[in-house]
DNA sequence: GCAAAAGTGTTGTCGGTACACCCATGC
DNA sequence: GCATGGGTGTACCGACAACACTTTTGC
């Protein structure tokens, strides 16, 4: 047997919500043995951080964004997920506003978003990966505020109802919907309105608290 | 700065309900830096295996259980968490009947079943694994059937009762609690009755199914 | 016969779901 | 004036919580 080294990556699927479509982040490798196959974005920790830490320096790195809501999720650890020598994965969940610009380094050959239950071909083990991110995402939407980190400061019930239904993969009863996000105070009014569109006016919301909190939203 | 290895370990809470409370099995180190103190049994994983091999391993190893439930938690991995060295480390929840029995190895000074919210004080971050362990053993018991791990094939529903109320903390009506686990088809009845103890003979159930499977059993 | 746990049914309340119409704006 | 999305109230139903007494056994 030959003796290999241990090393430990993290692996961030970062979504949003465009177009009323849950989206996933995915970069473009340029070199083998993955060479033009898209990945989530991720890297080796480095000695004196925590995985969290390594998580957010790696998206920064390769996806440009910064200040998201990051969240670890589970470790992958098949002795043959990496190719290139034995390699255990934190893999972590990410979420951003549809306002996020993506931009990648030059170590890679692209970066996009992607449907995130129609992903390309992935490197690695990135599509069990990516499977449990959307798992995790649409059970911790129902119980937990995160939906906050996918919107900008202030929305109407509309965009945050198309949030609800991209995720859940499930239309909602707007009067149910309202009713219930209201009743377990996940927004509050601003008193604003959204005005410039063609058609009626809404009102601005804003959530109550911008920090996770567990909070039974539906159901 | 010093270049450190970074290792990766596992660690595992391994539970039981005795006598109507919730226990966990700890290990007492006989060598320093923790010496004459309790911890999880775990140790570092090896080149060709899982965490969740990794697991099962060291539990054996340290404890003398096999071929119990388990399941990976989240993964700890504050630099300082070990001061033999930087070490990821991935906790496990483990869960065995009452009938279980511990025996460690002559590399440690002990092994018992403690109370789980009051242990004594624990090595490295372990105190923050267990309590993350106890928050998702309770998170689980009410939406899967995890507890057909923790008693014998066959049980009476008081049994399978007082699982439940050890682990929740809470005491729980027997009439609603008998009437929602056979409505969910949790158990099923072997027509066999428990005799022998001074009052009335209960009825004796099996799990419907003896493998993990997600089920709304409260609530 | 007494202590100890098993077993059983009903009622009230609350929350969830289903559902249709009018409103305000931009063009 | 028309197309588009916003905004609102009610009625039904099912699920959950609360609750007390009788039964069966060992000693």
């Amino acid at each position: 047997m030959t003796v290999r080294l241990l090393g430990v990556a993290v692996d961030v699927a970062v979504f949003t919500v465009r177009a009323s479509r849950l989206e996933v982040a995915l970069i473009r490798m340029k070199r083998a043995p993955f060479e033009g196959k898209w990945a989530l974005p991720g890297g080796r920790i480095q000695t004196e951080e925590t995985v969290e830490d390594a998580a957010q320096r790696e998206l920064t790195d390769k996806t440009g964004l910064a200040d998201v809501y990051l969240e670890q999720l589970y470790t992958f650890s098949e002795p043959d997920r990496d190719p290139q020598g034995r390699c255990v994965s934190v893999a972590h969940l990410a979420l951003v506003p549809a306002t996020a610009e993506l931009r990648t380094n030059d170590k890679y050959a692209g970066i996009d978003w992607f449907a995130a239950d129609r992903p390309p071909s992935l490197a690695f083990d990135h599509k069990a990966m990516l499977a449990y991110a959307v798992k995790r995402l649409r059970a911790k939407l129902e119980y937990t505020n995160v939906a906050y980190s996918l919107l900008a400061p202030t929305f109407t019930l509309g965009e945050l109802q198309r949030v609800y239904e991209a995720i859940l993969g499930q239309p909602l009863d707007p009067r149910n919907f309202q009713r219930r996000i209201q009743a377990v105070g996940l927004v509050l009014q601003t008193g604003e309105m959204r005005t410039g569109q063609a058609n009626r006016p809404a009102r601005l919301f804003r959530f109550a608290v911008r920090r996770p909190v567990e909070i039974a939203v539906l159901t």
